[in-house]
DNA sequence: CTACTTTTGGACTGAAGTTGTCCAAAATAT
DNA sequence: ATATTTTGGACAACTTCAGTCCAAAAGTAG
């Protein structure tokens, strides 16, 4: 898994990888070539919509770019904390902790 | 280290043990009784200032309570993914990797 | 150099979300 | 029954975001 890649830097080396152009991958998901530039740019978020298209098309997990993007996200807002690793262990036992409780509805 | 409580539950708390009313935090934070009770039940974030206003207020230690609040954040954010825990794991390296080059800027 | 294509980013609009405030109903306590 | 506390709806002001359009900048090729 490519850790440190973001989701922009993820779909735009996909695009450069099989030699298409911004308008041709515009084109194909029906968006416009500015709004890709700037997911690739990670100036707009994708939305879901997106990201199945974009899989689709290069054929790749639809999971892995959906936890490209939702990864970048949730670094972005905390990047600036000092305790932005804590943050994260104490979120994963607060999801783990709601999990355990759905399981047993 | 309470885990698995909301950031509005432990203020909450907190309050109750002191033995003060919704009305009487509020007027020392110098904010609305009904904004203050819709932070307890996390239904309004809570501001900065507001956390270091009420940890000053029971003498307890800011960062947990920041922490509370973004682990709230971030868990609320993918509580419903199934990738969930990955989404955080991938998060921690990209904040990793992030303080690692600014370190060496 | 010129013509053409791609890439970039500014500007804007409408939609959606957020904040803080006020008020009144509901719940609780005296 | 009266007081107080708690809850939540409604609202305006404000911020944020998505999507579109356009033109300048950068890059490519003749």
């Amino acid at each position: 898994m490519q850790l440190e890649k973001s989701f922009g830097e993820t779909i735009r080396d996909l695009r450069i990888e099989n030699h298409l152009t911004l308008r041709e991958v515009a084109e194909h998901l029906k968006i416009d070539t500015s709004m890709l530039g700037k997911i690739e740019k990670n100036n707009r978020n994708p939305s879901k919509q997106f990201i199945k298209d974009i899989s689709n098309l290069f054929s790749i997990d639809e999971d892995l770019l959906t936890v490209a993007h939702l990864s970048d996200t949730v670094a972005y807002s905390i990047l600036e904390e000092e305790l932005a690793t804590e943050v994260l262990k104490v979120a994963e036992e607060k999801i783990n902790y709601y999990n355990k409780n759905k399981a047993n509805k």
